[in-house]
RNA sequence: GGGCGGUUAGCUCAGCGGUAGAGCACUACGUUGACAUCGUAGUGGCCACUGGUUCGAUCCCAGUACCGCCCA
């Protein structure tokens, strides 16, 4: 049955991918040459509930192109895949779920029967993006599919806890963290976005107490006076009133002149019945606002660490919905005791977090009402720092000053759940921390020695640049899905940290023990993936041999999430890195470059572009755009050519096909002997693409590895070969340009196979009796001895030469289907040689139908060449002035490379100073563009002869 | 504010010391034993700007402007 005209990749790749899948190509170890060195890659797990989007379909893309390359290459490879458990993504995707089905909440059904519902969706739409894979293309050990939560993972993950626990590396302690109030969890700083909104800015009078003054003056630059009165008051800003309430102390800077008088006294706190002190602290700005900073150490970072160093209590005011607080003792009863810790009666970390602060009228508000109740209230109190304004009563006409609150509307940074989107509120809890400090300098010491190399190199420095400055990481999460902490506490707090119930009970006898309820950060768990998935802590075969693992291909927005910690904590568990060599990319964008988001309406679908342009055209447009750094624009355009040129090679094997050179054809491990230069060149540039795609992935450079192809496959094979094959079909050469063709070809599809596999896949099955799937092809090892430099120099004088009269028809506007006659008026013995020996296929591409040698007709239009000339005799069919102006213009052109060419070798000190063999090169320019210059001379003077 | 990038043809991007490339788009023409998802020819660039290093700079260095991204 012949070749249909275009590939149906419809049709095609669910067959191949299901042929792959049955026939398990992907396995750890297929195709692997006895004693074989390894590859291996971690697939960066997917959200067990995601699915798939153009940023997985690049990186997976990259990562399978790796694998197939070192697979046909007989190495050892192993693609592990699987995905995360994504703690708080996958437990907001259920709680949505319940909602929407109008189920019970999470916290009504209760822990267990909720991860029960969890393990359900898991089931019903964990595989969804694994099958996404698949269509792409994927080649990997499906049947090592890891989970973060199944398997060998939980216990090595409870292991590495407690390891790290015993070690000192990790710590419980009451910090001040991020906190979420829509899922009242901590998360860590990675998971807070800063976001600038429109924000307010309120001025508070903090009044000294005892009814003290002082006289507070401004000075400008210059030293001179622009202020001077006397005030009972300090004058605060914030973005933030309702935290005022649990203020500590007002904070100005030291070198501030204008609070020296008060530092050490105390102001009323207003709508409390506190007193706090005026402190200095280098933290304030005594440019910015009023230099005085009300310093609230429970819920703001920086006042946190002024509260630290000043010993100021931390009020806590919120509970874990960011709601102002209601529990403890009545407001009245709190403050007192407040008082007593304020005048220096002794007290306790738990015990100041115990107190409630919040005076009664603003318990159990929300936070942002409470703002507003906080702010009405200073105004209504007096305490509002005002302006005079001046209004116009409509009706009369008539002016009148009074004073209003000043409110300055400015932006400010806001940080958000990544997650939640809801603004994070600085909340002071008891959390698990890593103590990132201790296990910090391995990561930093193997990527400065080298062990592991990032590319592009800006995101080493970025590397460096986190990790020197690296804060605790926070790793527990007040959710239920995910690892829960192997930690149990007795009735008088303390902890226990054991890997089982009975390990810790064991610890604590007679003890009666509950488990802390609180889960690990997802990104502690997938900070093991890499030996996790290899069966860690059992010291498996796998695990022997993938490990540490060849390539880790990632997105660059996750190189602190996730680079990083699988560094640190590959190394403080193994010591040893997880990986090679980690190869950085940006994020997928659209054409314009704008990220991809729903409200925006940009979303490329992968899927979408697959069923329309096929797996290989996606695949191939994504690795074209992967140059090292650059950024990736999406376009669809550049997909529909790549799908053409799929179709071109497709052709191409048609062609073929058509040509008896599939007949009974099988797969040869050796390019034919051949006498034509046509197929000399043509085996010779094969092996100069592979050399061109090896270097380029052996460098990670795609788009490298991508232009090659496509140059060798359609600017060659297609554009050139492909065309004198068909005068060498009639030829006595027929039978080795058959043989030479099959060659080419064949090497195409295994060339292009890791970046192309379905329609590689298929043409192989289609074009001849294989032994094995193309897939598990070798890859070739052939040299630069299969490059013949005399068949590279006849073949450019040929497409040199019919690229020539092709212009110079068109130019002169010879209609196309007119074959006319060529005349070689000056010839070099290897033009003769080169011109007798290709004659048809010269005659054929350039449409021409005589050939001789001799002195140029009058009225022909004149060819220069290096080594040749010719005259095309035209008389009668051209405009005499048209070939003036053609030649002239070529002229012009020879004549600015000569005048650079001059220039520069002019120069004494170009002689003297560049290297020799530019010097060399420079000089033969010069003469070749010389002497087709006064070829063309000589044409245009005779030409000035007939008129 | 700190850090990291970018600025090359209308668009999207390669190149990164020897005088500029690709794809797409555009224009004209459609002869051809595969391909109109095509062929042939062509148009299009002070390689952001200013200095420096060099025999020579789009490429290296410094600065300026503008645009991104990450972290505060």
């Amino acid at each position: 049955m012949p070749m249909e005209k275009t590939f149906n990749a419809a049709e095609a790749e669910a067959r191949i991918s299901k042929l792959w899948i049955d026939q398990k190509v992907g396995r750890a170890g297929a195709n692997a040459k006895p004693g074989a060195q390894a590859f291996s890659i971690m697939i960066p797990p997917p959200n067990v509930t995601g699915s798939l989007h153009m940023g997985h379909a690049f990186n997976n893309t990259l990562q399978d192109i790796l694998i197939r390359w070192h697979r046909m290459r007989g190495h050892d490879t192993l693609w592990q895949v699987g995905t995360d458990h994504a703690g708080i993504a996958t437990q907001m995707v259920v709680e949505r779920e319940l909602a929407k089905a109008k189920a019970p909440t999470r916290r009504d059904m209760g822990r267990e029967a909720f991860l029960a519902k969890v393990w359900e969706w898991k089931d019903q739409s964990g595989g969804t993006i694994i099958n996404q894979l698949k269509r792409l293309g994927a080649s990997c050990d499906w049947d090592r599919e890891a989970f973060t939560m199944s398997g060998n993972f939980p216990d090595a993950v409870i292991k590495v806890f407690v390891d790290m626990y015993t070690k000192g590396l990790i710590y419980r302690g009451k910090r001040l963290v991020n906190w979420d109030p829509h899922f009242e969890t901590a998360i860590s700083d990675l998971e807070v976005e800063n976001i600038e909104v429109k924000g307010h800015m309120w001025h508070f009078k903090y009044i000294l107490a005892g009814g003290e003054t002082y006289e507070y003056v401004e000075k400008d630059a210059e030293g001179t006076v622009t202020l001077r009165e006397k005030r009972n008051y300090i004058s605060i800003a914030t973005t933030r009133p309702e935290t005022m309430l649990g203020d500590g102390a007002v904070a100005v800077h030291p070198s501030d002149a204008r609070y020296a008088p008060i530092v050490g006294k105390m102001v009323h706190l207003p709508l409390c019945d506190r007193l706090i002190p005026i402190i200095t602290d280098e933290y304030p700005d005594p440019a910015f606002g009023s230099g005085a900073v009300k310093i609230t150490g429970a819920h703001d970072f920086n006042d946190y660490q002024v509260a630290k160093r000043a010993n100021l209590p931390c009020y806590r005011l919120m509970d874990t919905r960011a709601t102002m607080r209601t529990d403890g003792a009545p407001y009245d009863v709190a403050v007192a005791r407040a008082r007593e810790i304020a005048a220096g009666s002794p007290t306790t970390e738990a015990e100041v977090d115990s107190l409630n602060l919040v005076p009664e009228k603003y318990r159990g508000l929300d936070r942002f009402e409470a703002r507003k109740q906080v702010v009405a209230d200073i105004n209504a109190a007096g305490l509002a720092v005002t302006v005079l304004v001046k209004t116009i009563d409509e009706e009369t006409g008539s002016e009148a000053l009074h004073l209003e609150p000043v409110v300055d509307n400015k932006p400010i940074m806001q940080p958000f759940g990544d997650r939640s989107k809801v603004v994070i509120e600085p909340m002071l809890t008891d959390q698990w921390f890593v103590d990132t400090a201790k296990i910090v300098g391995p990561a930093l010491d193997a990527v400065r020695n080298g062990d592991t190399v990032i590319m592009p190199q800006s995101g080493e420095r970025t590397y460096f640049h986190w990790l020197e400055n690296i804060e605790p990481w926070c790793i527990s999460r007040q959710l239920w899905w995910g690892h829960q902490i192997p930690v149990w506490y007795d009735t008088e707090g303390n902890h226990y940290c054991a890997p089982s119930e009975a390990e810790a009970q064991a610890l604590a006898p007679g003890k009666v023990l509950t488990r802390d309820p609180d889960v690990l950060d997802t990104w502690f768990s997938s900070g093991l993936w890499p030996i996790g998935t290899l069966g860690w802590p059992d010291n498996t075969p796998e695990l022997q041999r993938y490990f540490p693992t060849s390539a880790l291909i990632t997105g660059a927005d996750i190189i602190f999430f996730w680079v990083a910690r699988m560094m640190m904590m590959q190394l403080a568990v193994v010591d040893q890195v997880p990986f090679k060599t980690v190869y950085l990319h940006g994020l997928v964008r659209d054409a314009k470059g704008k990220k991809m988001s729903k409200s925006l309406g940009n979303v490329i679908d992968p899927l979408e572009i697959i069923d329309e342009f096929g797996a290989d055209a996606l695949r191939f447009a994504n690795a074209a755009m992967a140059s090292l750094g650059g950024t990736l624009k999406m376009d669809t355009q550049r997909i529909a050519g790549y799908r053409n040129f799929g179709t071109k090679l497709w052709n191409a094997c048609r062609f073929a096909e058509m040509n008896g050179v599939w007949d009974g054809h099988t797969t040869a491990t050796t390019p034919p002997q051949v006498t034509a230069t046509a197929n000399l060149w043509i085996i010779g540039e094969t092996a100069k693409t592979l050399a061109e795609v090896d270097a380029a992935l052996t460098d990670y450079r795609f788009d490298t590895a991508a232009d090659a192809l496509y140059k060798f496959v359609w600017g060659k094979v297609c554009d050139w070969y492909v065309e004198f094959a068909k005068p060498l079909f009639d030829g006595p050469a027929a039978a080795e340009t058959r043989a030479t063709m099959a060659w080419v070809l064949d090497q195409s599809m295994i060339l292009l196979h890791p970046i192309m596999p379905f329609i590689t896949e298929e043409l192989w099955a289609t074009t001849g009796q294989r032994a094995k799937l193309l897939v598990h092809t070798d890859w070739p090892t052939y040299g630069a001895d299969l490059i013949t430099p005399e068949a590279d120099r006849e073949m450019a004088f040929v497409t040199t030469l019919i690229d020539d009269i092709r212009s110079a028809r068109a130019e002169v506007h010879v209609a196309a289907g007119l074959k006319v006659d060529l005349v070689a008026t000056a010839l070099s013995p290897e033009a003769r040689a080169a011109w007798g020996r290709n004659d048809s296929l010269i005659r054929r591409l350039a449409r021409l139908d005589g050939f001789s040698e001799g002195p140029a007709p009058k009225g022909s239009i004149t060819l220069a060449l290096d080594g040749a000339a010719f005259a095309i005799p035209l008389a009668g069919l051209i405009d005499i002035a048209e070939e003036k102006a053609r030649l002239s213009k070529t002229m012009d052109k020879l004549a600015k490379e000569i005048g650079g060419l001059k220039g520069r070798l002019n120069n004494p000190s170009f002689a003297a100073s560049a290297p020799e063999d530019v010097v060399d090169e420079a000089k033969a320019n010069l003469q070749a563009r010389e002497e087709e210059a006064a070829k063309l001379q000589a044409a245009l003077k005779r030409l000035a002869e007939i008129g």
